[in-house]
DNA sequence: TTTCTTGCAAATTCTTTGCAGATTA
DNA sequence: TAATCTGCAAAGAATTTGCAAGAAA
């Protein structure tokens, strides 16, 4: 039994339809077109690609609802960033293997050190798309500080 | 036999010094400076951090001067980007499990799905930071299509 | 001396914000 | 009706660039 692209994606439409009531927001039309423009890409477009695919249905867009929207989005979890989780870049001169625990609400940064023996492997597929230089593990979540932050 | 602080980060920036003479690079006093930062930080400073510590003892360097000395630092793989690999954030509303290929050279992202069976462990000491939301895994290298182009 | 680098200033790019009118529940 | 959302325009933040003087090889 073969279901449809369109399928899934009308099935994936309808339960941004019910995130947002469940969450009191509100289902407009360009909430529904632009979150249909990332889910139906495999391009991983950033926000002035999804703005040009949703100006073709709806020239009236603006950029800045564009950018409004994908962060909400992100925000319920319906998208969410490839990269770019932190608003500016930040630095690192520690080459020792070790990875990072990022919050998503205060943006701060924790170093993973790895224990003795254990390794974040290699997916296997990776090297099928050209010469693998590092492998960089996030691990997105919210900080105890904020965690206790918010309790109160 | 102990080894301190000061001089592993010595050791660092005669590496550094090195690598810079390997790459006809010139060794300049801002090039050290900057670097020392970012290296006896354990904080991922950003930018203007790593600008206003370097304005301590080099009251005239200028933020471009930082900015630039940081990519160059980032080519020359002695300092990396903790996130913000990508010159603008792009989106994925692909919620199955899977990661990215991030070609340094043209910014494109490929996605690695994994073999069934295949997983990523989360590393051991992750949610002793606080609670996880999910996991991100980068891996970063040259594409094939760029490691053709730079071929010929 | 030749090439690379810096500082200055200005520009560019990406993204966010304030507000009034329009839209949704 | 009450709250949210949009489009417009303008602002803001982070980062980049052109150029002439300065510094390194």
């Amino acid at each position: 039994m073969e279901v449809s692209k369109e399928q899934i994606l009308e099935e994936k439409i309808d339960y941004l339809k019910t995130m947002c009531k469940l969450k009191g927001m509100r289902v407009t039309p360009q909430r529904i077109a632009i979150f249909k423009e990332v889910a139906k890409s495999c391009e991983h477009p950033d926000a002035e690609t999804v703005y040009e695919a949703v100006k073709h249905k709806m020239p009236n867009v603006s950029v800045d609802t564009v950018y409004r929207t994908l962060s909400s989005l992100e925000e319920m979890d319906m998208i969410f960033r490839v990269d770019n989780q932190l608003p500016k870049a930040r630095f690192d001169a520690d080459k020792t293997p070790h990875h990072h625990f990022l919050c998503t609400q205060c943006n701060e940064v924790y170093d993973i050190f790895l224990e003795p023996g254990e390794e974040i492997p290699i997916p296997k597929n990776a090297d099928k798309f050209g010469r693998i230089k590092d492998i960089n593990v996030q691990i997105r979540g919210i900080c105890n500080k904020c965690l206790e932050k918010n309790s109160k």
